[in-house]
RNA sequence: GGGCGUAUAGCUCAGCGGUAGAGCGCUCGCCUCACACGCGAGAAGUCCCUGGUUCGAACCCAGGUACGCCCA
């Protein structure tokens, strides 16, 4: 079948029957493959890695969508682009996820020992590790896809390893004791940001201790399981109340330990009873008196989440059942003096999704706050600029106040720490094992984030000065969530700064969060996620990145699965807009405009006006702005007025008129195409491939510039009166219950040269068959203020009483409010002249119209 | 406890000093030779509340109310 006939049965946009075929058209041209010898200034995303274990997700798509559309954008534009795909190796998700798969054989990682866990995870990797990239491709993603990398790929292991001994060396890594963040059910240390804090209803206890030498001082605690490992007693200084305690001891509850009442000034004096107990082992802030007092930590719930034998006949409860006997304990021996319900915050694990136990242990931390300083500093300057801008606020309040990162976990999958044990338990950091015999590796290894922090040039070679690294170094963008800023981009930066010699990106845009329909968060667990594939497949993938991008400006929205629907229609309008034209344009015709009419000169003015718009959107991250600028100029002006006014030449006699109607709507679709192609890269890729005298594909043709585009605003002015004028009578045909194809003679008073000029138009647009007569109708005023025109018919004005007087009524009403303005001599006097001069127009326009629809009344009573 | 954001048509959202907008939904009329995933017409809004600034406020400022999110 050739080409016509195909495009002339394939009246519907099919996306499902037309998206593979385009995607692997790319592949095959090499489109999306980045080299760095090409010509052109250099333009590189790093796709932020998603999870190895994770799939396609709303974010994910959304994110997607605005990556591929500055990609496709600036590939159009000229530029060298790379975007670096890849996923990173999701320590505990990647081992809890094989980890579930063991457990199905009934066995753990330990039946298994590291090594052979290790090459099971591999084994899963392989097999499964890339199915999101690969869900990428069902969105169109032009990522690089020869370039994949993971953040366990040999070379990267090394960087990352490079990394970590440089941070060493520069004093920055350290090993200590100190109190972490404990997954009780992972057994491992988590930072900060893996910790998810949330309102629980517990109690607050209130628990007499006795003071040595007569008396006794209450406390208030929540844990009061944590009773077992009180080291002292804190009071605030100035705390009237227990100054003569100080220097005292207190009598611990059931374990019987002597502790001192201490003064400090972190005591708050209104919460509970003003007395603190002191239990560094278990409460950052009891740890940290506890350092600045020189007080000793001890642990009532050990590594395994059981207590210790502090209390040995409670030796190996867990915390919950020590819980219990404590208060049990302490309410029969009269201590506990006080149980209040009590709501407050608690720290959950994101994984595990367990209570955090805070434990000391043996971990190695990363201080941040001299890698912080510059990072901070490129913000501030503005050298980093984020998107929204308020987004940095988040970054800066986190950097400003960074603390030591606890880079070590206590999991089998990652990057082993490059720390090397000797027999007598020294250690040395380095990459390579040590010479000589004994030498055990650490059995820690590095959080995630910090293989993932050296992304933006661990993919292009760094250490290695590869000709990648020189192209795409410095980078330009990262798009990524807000929940991401913190981990991400501030490691992202910080890191480059310090290892890469030079900034990863410029502008970070912080794409909007998608909410449930219902406002509640999108996810799995709770039931309220949508899945992007779906979608894609019921709507095609362009109308789900035009929804998506549509829904998304600068700030949260909730899922609105109309605006994907919104974006079906506009690729089915644009396939069905192109068939009219290239079906019915003269064959001859080339997209180079000749001979225009008025309507084809506006056509082309708002064509430059939207090439302008689109850009500056694409340019400013403004992405919904552009959807709808897209969507109305395609639609509501090429569509409804645009080819609607060009049907009958495109059909008719006229040689020269049809020639140059379809030159027009040729040139329009194919800049057209050009300028939603970064939206929707499917249809429009389809599209051009039916365009005549097109070369090569359209994701490697220049984007659209107004570049020769004539700019023309008398036709605009003329084509805004043609389209007042027939949709006025198209107003009135349904007011009189006329047929809406129903003839209409109309005849044009006052100033009316330029619309008598567009007779043809008038009736090509709207059935009108302008004629010369002193007869007057009912009237239709035209927006150039000084013409009308009058509807010829039989009787049509008394069809159309009610909706005369009812005009009458508003223009005498906007005619009033017009002259209360200009009545106001301090308006009149201080707004600009320009809005003066418009109010004054305003309000002639509105008399004029009142006058005129008050003496047709005035004919119909008359009779 | 600290911070950020949002309240505009039935729903989801634009607009951010000078005549209240879109998509969907709704009402009415159309199988008009690109599209019924369509075409035409229409109804629908104390722009959360109270003050203030201004000739003029949905828009700026202050306070309040209600939601949402982030950090500790």
């Amino acid at each position: 079948m050739d080409r016509r006939a195909e495009l002339e049965e394939r009246t519907r946009y099919e996306a499902a029957e037309v998206e593979g075929r385009v995607f692997a058209g790319w592949a095959e041209a090499n489109v999306f493959t980045a080299d760095p010898n090409a010509a052109g200034e250099p333009y590189c995303i790093a796709l932020p890695p998603p999870n190895v274990t994770g799939s396609l997700h709303m974010g994910h798509a959304l994110n997607g969508a605005v990556q591929d559309l500055l990609i496709r954008w600036r590939r159009m534009q000229g530029r060298n682009v790379l975007w670096q795909p890849g996923t990173d190796h999701a320590g505990i998700a990647t081992q809890m996820v094989v980890e579930r798969g063991l457990a199905a054989e009934g066995k753990t990682r330990h039946d298994l020992g590291r090594d052979a866990f290790i090459e099971r995870v591999w084994a899963w990797k392989e097999a499964t590790g890339s199915t999101i990239i690969e869900q990428y491709k069902r969105l169109g993603a032009s990522m690089d896809y020869s370039r994949e990398r993971f953040t366990m790929d040999d070379d990267y292991a090394l960087a990352v390893q490079d990394v970590f001994v440089e941070l060493h060396s520069r004093g920055y890594i350290y090993r200590d004791n100190y109190l972490v963040n404990w997954s009780v059910p992972l057994a491992t240390a988590i930072s900060d940001l893996e910790v998810e804090h949330k309102d629980v209803n517990d109690a607050l206890y209130e628990v007499a201790y006795e003071v040595e030498g007569g008396g006794e001082i209450t406390i208030a605690t929540v844990r009061p399981v944590t009773i077992l490992a009180d080291v002292a007693i804190a009071v605030h200084p100035d705390d009237p109340r227990y100054a003569a305690l100080l220097g005292t001891f207190a009598i611990v509850p059931m374990v019987g330990r002597k502790i001192p009442i201490i003064a400090d000034e972190r005591v708050e004096i209104e919460f509970g009873t003003g007395a603190l107990k002191i239990t560094p082992g278990h409460d950052p802030i009891d740890f940290e008196i506890g350092k600045d007092h020189g007080l000793e930590a001890l642990s009532a719930i050990g590594l395994d989440g059981k207590l210790t034998d502090l209390m040995p006949e409670w030796e190996g409860l867990t915390a919950d059942e020590g819980h219990e006997r404590v208060v049990e304990h302490l309410r029969e021996s009269g201590a506990l003096r006080e149980e209040t319900p009590y709501r407050h915050s608690v720290g959950f694990c994101q994984r595990s999704g367990a209570r955090i136990e805070p434990l000391i242990s043996l971990q190695w931390f990363c201080r941040m706050d001299e890698l912080a300083k510059p990072a901070i500093d490129v913000v501030k300057s503005r050298e980093v600029r984020f998107h929204p801008e308020r987004m940095e606020k988040i970054y800066l309040d986190w950097m400003e106040q960074i603390r030591p990162w606890c880079v070590s976990r206590q999991l089998w999958w990652g990057h082993r720490l490059p720390v090397w044990f000797a027999a007598d338990g020294t250690h040395v950091v380095q990459v390579e094992r040590p010479e000589g015999e004994g030498w055990e590796q650490s059995t820690d290894a590095l959080d995630t984030w910090f293989s993932s922090a050296l992304w933006p040039y661990a993919t292009l070679g760094w250490p290695e000065q590869t000709p990648e690294l020189a192209k795409w170094y410095p980078g330009n963008v990262l798009v990524t969530g807000r929940d991401i800023i913190n981990l991400w981009v501030a490691r992202m930066i910080m890191t480059g700064i310090a290892f890469a010699d030079g900034l990863p990106f410029t502008d970070v845009y912080i794409n909007s969060t998608i909410q449930a329909a219902d406002g509640r968060r999108m996810s799995k667990s709770l039931g309220t996620g949508v899945d992007p594939l779906e979608l894609i497949d019921q709507y095609g993938a362009d109308a789900t990145r035009y929804g998506l991008l549509k829904m998304c400006s600068t700030q949260d929205v909730r899922f609105a699965e109309g605006m994907i629907d919104e974006g079906r229609g506009l690729a089915n309008k644009l396939w069905n807009a192109s068939r009219l034209v290239l079906l019915n344009a003269d064959p001859e015709a080339l997209p180079t405009p000749n001979g225009l009419e008025a309507v084809d000169r506006w056509i082309l003015d708002r064509l430059a006006q939207t090439i302008d718009d689109v850009s500056a959107g694409y340019e400013d991250f403004q992405f919904s702005a552009a959807t709808k600028t897209l969507y109305s100029f395609i639609w509501n002006e090429f569509c409804d007025w645009y080819l609607e006014a060009i049907k009958a030449r495109l059909y008719g006699d006229d040689v020269a008129s049809k020639r140059a109607a379809s030159e027009t709507a040729l040139f329009v679709i194919e800049r057209t195409l050009g300028l939603l192609h970064p939206i929707c890269p499917f249809v429009t890729e389809e599209l051009w491939s039916f365009l005549p005298a097109r070369t090569g594909l359209l994701a490697w043709s220049e984007f659209p510039t107004t570049e020769g585009i004539p700019r023309d605003a008398s036709a605009a002015t003329t084509v805004a009166a043609v389209i007042e004028a027939v949709t006025g009578v198209r107003r009135l045909r349904q007011d009189a219950e006329l047929s809406p194809r129903a003839e209409m003679v109309a005849t044009v008073t006052g100033d009316g040269a330029a619309i008598r000029a567009e007779a043809s138009l008038l009736a090509a647009l709207g059935a009108i068959t302008l004629v010369e007569t002193t007869a007057a109708g009912p009237a239709v005023p035209l927006p150039a203020g000084t013409a009308t025109l009058h509807i010829q018919g039989d009787g049509l004005a008394g069809k159309l009483r009610d909706r005369i007087a009812k005009r009458r009524e508003e223009a005498l009403a906007e005619h009033k409010k017009a002259e209360a303005k200009l009545g106001n001599a301090k308006f009149v006097e201080r707004a600009p002249v320009e809005v003066v001069e418009e109010e004054r127009e305003r309000s002639e326009r509105f008399a004029r119209d009142a006058t005129e629809l008050e003496a047709q009344l005035a004919a119909l009573d008359a009779g």
